[in-house]
DNA sequence: TTGAAAGCGATACCAC
DNA sequence: GTGGTATCGCTTTCAA
């Protein structure tokens, strides 16, 4: 079979302990012995079996990570940014996608649980009760990432959607546009959907002469935003620019105006939420809210990796902050 | 701590043995043992370690997928049908990406063989020698997968490039296009590129009055497309169609006609290659090659799984049929 | 059908 | 500095 420590040991002509002390420099060993059992690893080839030290250390240097579908754009990003830094720290990912399925994503909270992650990240819609429960005996670092809804109760990195969502509204403002059509999707009280709503409002009522609208697509995809973009032309008038929640949207808006020979921005302004990385490629180029996710993914696995080292942590909810884009999309109305 | 087989044996008053077996199926256990044994579980919440138990049974259940970028919306596509067809055998995905660094390439391929891994997968442009000679000591199933490069020596899966190239050519010539200019990258003759390239020109010389053209892009990115569009629109003049040699080119292509106000498919016909997710969404909506990347993903752990389990294996190499997909971009010229 | 005990491959504590 | 050995949590003979 494969070569253990004891192969080395015994071929080095030294007790296995020394072989540990030399492999982790946990303890000082002659340079002679040293160099021997080095020489020894290196002529067999040997592999310390990180399982067999996981058992003892109870340290599996693994993170699980629970996602949708890693196929999104937008949490490809995330998972990014929780690989590299979780690289730095020596840290590797346990990769699931649950596909929305909401069974799946507790199955994987214990699956992973057996497979002795050190912590898990779990990227999701919504942070249901059942999960919560889970995770709550699990007595291990979590982390929340949700591009959807909002909580409190557990650590989670995200950006603040009131003030991105009025940025915006009010740089549509600044271009001269009164008539705004809101495109986003119906959410309870406490989604992220609200709170982007709650900033348009808010920069509704501040200025003067506003006439804003909001209307619901059936889901975030970019169907959904096609199908919107079909009742909002029928349903509407007047209106300079549309506003939409999320990219994907904004696509599907985008794509309607194109097969039925709207203009952007000529004859509409478009903008987006969210900055996936395709609209930067698209043509027009949609201007957007740069969401952060490779930063959200970072942050995230930092503070699970300061949890496990003990070092003092922020306090649950980071904020990070967001950009503006501005790009060809939208344009001032004359 | 957390609780192990002992403290349920301990409460259920029967030995560890016992324990294993009813968690296991392994032996018969009486009836009235085996429910007392689930009980206890159930109540104090025993959750199997697996890394004890991999030490013992050598069954990680886990499989290396070692990824470019996990950002590329193919390679995602290939990691999610890595991942389902896993899940269906209990088998994990433990990611790594290196963005392209070959030397992290080498020393992920080391740390998944300490973490035990039973198989990996390595999506890669290139197989480099080093990573041979590596996977060669390592006695455990290996695919590797490439959108670039073609090898003979390890397991694989792929598509017949020529094959889909020439049908493309083919196609575009049905379409009544004479003048075709081939967007490429260079690259050495055992690529993929190349057998494209070979595709293309044997439909050429298949066909009567075919005035071909190959111009070669910098690199495979939508910017190289970009950037290649400008000096053929420049270079080249009469050509009719556009064959880009993958979709990220034809995207920078079809950028730099929107930007020019080059109409597709009315001026000009491109079509791309790979039908990477987000091309059925842009408009005008690209012809392209339809790769299945979620089923090469599919096939390539289906193929390690059958070896991990000594099931017969077909050849190394597992061709799978592709698709042209005719949508917008292309146009029958009059 | 059940239990005792020997490992799996490493770490870490305790002597020397 | 170095070696012996208990231990991590589990599976798997081997006896009983």
């Amino acid at each position: 079979m494969s070569v253990t420590i004891k192969d080395v040991a015994r071929i080095a002509g030294v007790s296995i302990s020394t072989v540990s002390r030399v492999i982790n420099n946990s303890k000082p060993v002659s340079p002679e012995i040293r160099k021997k059992v080095l020489d020894v690893i290196e002529e067999i080839g040997y592999k310390p079996n990180e399982i067999a030290r996981t058992l003892v250390t109870k340290k599996s240097f693994l993170i699980g990570v629970i996602v949708t579908d890693i196929g999104n754009s937008y949490i490809a990003d995330m998972v990014r940014g929780i690989e590299e830094v979780g690289k730095m720290y020596n840290y590797d990912i346990l990769l699931c996608s649950t596909y929305g399925d909401k069974a799946a994503e507790l199955k994987y909270m214990q699956l992973l649980n057996r497979k002795q992650v050190e912590g898990i990240i779990l990227v999701s819609d919504v942070l249901n009760s059942e999960i919560r429960e889970q995770i709550d005996k699990y007595d291990i670092p979590f982390v929340f990432l949700s591009r959807f809804s909002h909580q409190e109760d557990y650590a989670t990195v995200t950006i603040d959607y009131i003030d991105a969502s009025y940025e915006m509204t009010k740089y549509l403002v600044s271009l001269g546009h009164r008539n705004i059509l809101y495109l986003g999707v119906k959410e309870d009280v406490n989604s992220l959907e609200s709170m982007k709503i709650k900033g348009f409002e808010r920069a509704s009522t501040d200025t003067e002469g506003m006439n804003s609208n909001i209307h619901f697509a059936k889901g975030y995809k970019i169907e959904d935003g096609y199908e919107a973009a079909k009742e909002i032309f029928k349903d509407y008038n007047d209106f300079t620019a549309i506003y939409c929640s999320n990219d994907e949207l904004a696509i599907g808006v985008m794509n309607y105006c194109y097969d039925n020979k709207i203009r952007i921005p000529d004859d509409i302004s478009v903008v987006g939420f969210g900055d996936i990385s395709i609209v930067s490629n698209l043509r027009p180029r949609l201007t957007t809210i740069k969401i952060p996710f490779y930063d959200i993914g970072a942050v995230a696995i930092r503070r699970i990796i300061k949890e496990l080292k003990k070092e003092p942590l922020e306090e649950k909810c980071t904020i990070l902050p967001f950009h503006l884009q501005k790009r060809d999309s939208s344009i001032k109305i004359t």
